[in-house]
DNA sequence: CTATATGTAACAATAAAAGTTACATGAAAC
DNA sequence: GTTTCATGTAACTTTTATTGTTACATATAG
């Protein structure tokens, strides 16, 4: 599989649990449906209960559920709770941080970085998760600017 | 090395082109200042050349010079030429876009993304590689805002 | 012609991400 | 209580992307 397709996956499953509300998913039965392995489901999805997006019960008849309406949920909450940054962070050898040029470049590109980050941390929040699932049925959804 | 370090080791490269007006600096000697490898240099600054940022010439006291002066080089202008995407692209199993979430989630994260990196390329626009060499002195860097 | 530079292909090494196996832990059903 | 089926997690393997390296062709100044 491609690089970062966490977020993707992540978003699959979430869009999944609400599909089939109060229904309790298991990571086997949300593998198959990602074409996946059911421990990275865990893992992932480990993340969001962790950040109290999902919620997981064991035993029989256990699995994954939303742990509040979709229209709750916003695309910065997943982002966030994964801790992934969306945004290639340009790094430079630890052993040249001596140059002055090179700390320059890695102070700017930093503050740069770090303030592009809020700009898109504040877009993911104005998608829901439940924008998501309604655009799985229409094509619409809502502009970004 | 880390993780794409490719637009870090170019601006690092210009600004000790920009630093040494009229010599020409050989991919060799650059690589020692980037704590890299020639091959590596010219790579990256083979791609700045066909944008039209740098000129390479060969032969003896042969080497890289800036095509324009550095009030003239944007950080957009050089993100450009090196094709990269800041933004990490969410993407999904290719044997799963059957799924009409998969595509959905794709579809949403694909507009997004491509809303986004517009944003961040008008912001890189705004710095110009003599503001990184400005700063490898002073702390003053234009606010982005 | 020679020395020295870029240009590039081919390959090796490294690092990050994802996939897999194995097993411990916990909760429901009987 | 024990069986069953789920999550939780550690350890390891596989895969992929990136970077580093070697080798050599090409061009150019002197």
């Amino acid at each position: 599989m491609k690089r970062s397709s966490r977020l993707s996956i992540a978003l699959h499953a979430l869009v999944h649990l609400h599909a089939q509300p109060g229904k309790q998913l298991s990571s086997a039965a949300l593998a198959t449906c990602l074409m996946t392995n059911p421990v990275v489901v865990r893992r992932i999805l480990g993340e969001l209960r962790e950040a109290a997006i999902v919620d997981a019960s064991k035993g029989p008849n256990g699995g994954w559920t939303l742990s509040r309406p979709a229209t709750e949920i916003t695309l910065r909450d997943v982002y966030a709770a994964l801790g992934e940054r969306m945004l290639v962070r340009t790094e430079s050898d630890p052993g040249d941080v001596t140059c002055a040029i090179v700390r320059s470049v890695d102070r700017v590109m930093h503050d740069f970085l770090d303030d592009a980050e809020a700009l898109l941390a504040a877009r993911l929040q104005r998608v829901r998760l439940s924008d998501l699932a309604t655009d799985a049925l229409h094509a619409g959804f809502p502009r970004l600017d």
